[in-house]
DNA sequence: GTGATTGCAAACCTTTTGCACGCCA
DNA sequence: TGGCGTGCAAAAGGTTTGCAATCAC
């Protein structure tokens, strides 16, 4: 990743921004509203980058200094089990999330890494193989382009 | 993934069938023919799962008990890094392999992970988005279908 | 012969698990 | 108060690195 805290999302620079929200999911799912996961959700849904675990628990604890990686790690893997964030796929580097579950395309950066969401109408009613649904359930499908980012673009530094 | 040695490509049952082709890519690349890396090609080529390295590795021993798994991951780096082979795009398991590195589609299994490769014309043109190619250099695309294979989605069993 | 490659071992990183304590409902 | 959730620590799993011995060229 090019930097510690990129592409931040604008929408909800006050702090209770999201905690309606949140507050909702935990009733809807019967999980109880502690403050690290509410850090965690909001530090989620601010972050546009498909942090990973590591990744969001260094700004998590910009607020709660004493927040645990697992705590972290768990809070994640617990919102992506009830459908508040999706696990992306990577390339055997370490597990990414991104707050938003929708159906959407991606953009990998073949050298850094960085992930980037892609919005194109063209590629949101990809017909599905016919001979494919005889055996296999589709859930869901993806455009996954893969290329170079505009730094790594540029030049031989900051791999 | 549902079995040890699932999928297997009939294309080369016999041992040498590979060996030219093994043998071109090394002198191509500078590469030293050793036979764990023939081993290594052979077992790669005739494997349709999309293998990790831990199950090439297991495969690899039974025709070379002593190789060791360090050797075996090495040469799958060293494949790809040439081009021989292809890293997939995984969920925060282990790395896993793909001897086909021509563009191609793919369906994975949500629930055992299984990969299958997916062949359909109509998802090898698309277009890209025209307003990536200003910041982004595209290499390649991919449509990645998820869904539940065949043994998945008969019942709870064999997760 | 010489340098690339191997095998072993240890280091490293990320993710998972067990358990006692604390806090939310 | 009860039980879920947290934090700590250790384990587990996968990948990478260093190095001496070996083997392909």
């Amino acid at each position: 990743m090019h930097a510690d805290e990129p592409h931040r999302r604008g929408e909800e620079d006050e702090d209770g921004g999201v905690y309606p929200a949140f507050s909702t999911l935990c009733e809807r799912h019967g999980l109880r509203a502690t403050p690290q996961r509410a850090a965690v959700y909001r530090e989620l849904r601010g972050s546009a980058d498909h942090p990973s675990a590591e990744t969001i628990f260094r700004r998590v604890r910009r607020r709660l200094p004493n927040v645990s990686f697992d705590t972290v790690n768990r809070t994640l893997l617990t919102f992506a089990s009830v459908g508040a964030a999706a696990v992306v796929e990577g390339f055997g580097d370490s597990r990414r999330f991104d707050p938003d579950t929708h159906n959407h395309h991606r953009l990998v950066c073949v050298k850094c890494r960085a992930i980037r969401d892609v919005r194109y109408p063209p590629y949101d009613d990809l017909p599905v193989p016919p001979e494919l649904t005889r055996d296999f359930e589709v859930l869901g499908k993806r455009v996954v382009l893969q290329g170079l980012c505009p730094l790594c673009r540029q030049g031989p530094q900051r791999g």
